[in-house]
DNA sequence: CAATAACCTAGTATTTTAGTCAAGTATTAT
DNA sequence: ATAATACTTGACTAAAATACTAGGTTATTG
């Protein structure tokens, strides 16, 4: 299980998708828009979510894109899983570190901790997600608060 | 919380260094030798370790490298924050993406799930990365089953 | 002093990331 | 049917990160 920018993108694509699942189905273009996400770059990471049996797509004029299934069926883990496709070069599979013993060792422990986490992210669905999105609604900065902000927890942070 | 390739060295070089922890501190060049890492490569990851005050180094012949404090109180994530200094480049910290209020919202959610992770990691240490090692120990290729892995598997690896 | 090993700097090949661009194919409103 | 819309595919690319090499300097031990 690798975590970077890459599937930061589609986990959020996929949230936005959750969230605007409406009558019709939700075009890339609305997502890259929204999500400020280049058009193609959706493009080649739903390309692979669709492979991946997530979504479904819908081609023509008002077609999109929507999850394939319900929301509470799709965790987190599976969609980095879907755009990531690490070879996993475990480089110690048998070649030349593997005498000691202990090179072994690390490399179990390691892919040991890298389920842990695979685990705990497929323990996330985008149902989760989209109800955790109302709670954190007003976490968000509109033009009202910016003063205060600024005047309050900005400046202080910093100092540590 | 990023995970990569690059964290995985990291981790394993320290875990490297926690079971080896004799009287003398460990070399580098050992733990090159032993995991199969690069002499200089490592030399860039334990520079930032020292800078992170994960360990200390001792100069001269028989110097090394030691864990700063004990093996408990080193957690996986502290050693991968160590190593990753990542800018954190949220695009949507105030610039274009924040005005409908939802790229600001999965970008929320997002910095959520990673604190999630963050703290899962935070509450592994390399005591118990040490402890675990035990009980997979079984797992490993001694000098008395390589024989048997040339007849077998490592022949037939590399047809592919 | 000579060997050792940390420390530092710079460069570099490879891979991944995050796109762009172009030429398609499928669907559907009109 | 035809045009418009929207997804599909593939090739290509700039920039960054990764993993490593080379060549030194500095500190410490014997």
């Amino acid at each position: 299980m690798k975590l970077t920018t890459k599937g930061r993108y589609a986990v959020t694509a996929m949230l936005d998708l959750t969230l605007n699942d409406k009558a019709k189905p939700v075009s890339l273009a609305d997502i890259s828009a929204r999500q400020d996400i280049s058009l193609s770059y959706l493009e080649q990471l739903f390309s692979k979510l669709r492979k991946s049996n997530l979504v479904v797509s819908m081609r023509g004029p008002g077609g999109g894109y929507r999850l394939k299934g319900e929301a509470k069926d799709i965790v987190v883990a599976d969609i980095i899983a879907a755009v990531d496709e690490n070879i996993d070069v475990t480089r110690c599979a048998g070649r030349n570190a593997c005498n000691s013993g202990k090179p072994c060792l690390s490399h179990d422990l390691w892919m040991d901790l890298s389920e842990q986490i695979r685990v705990f992210l497929a323990d996330i669905s985008l149902e989760d997600m989209k109800e955790r999105a109302a709670s954190v609604k007003h976490k968000c900065i509109d033009s009202d608060q910016v003063g205060q902000l600024i005047d309050g927890n900005l400046l202080n942070r910093k100092e540590s």
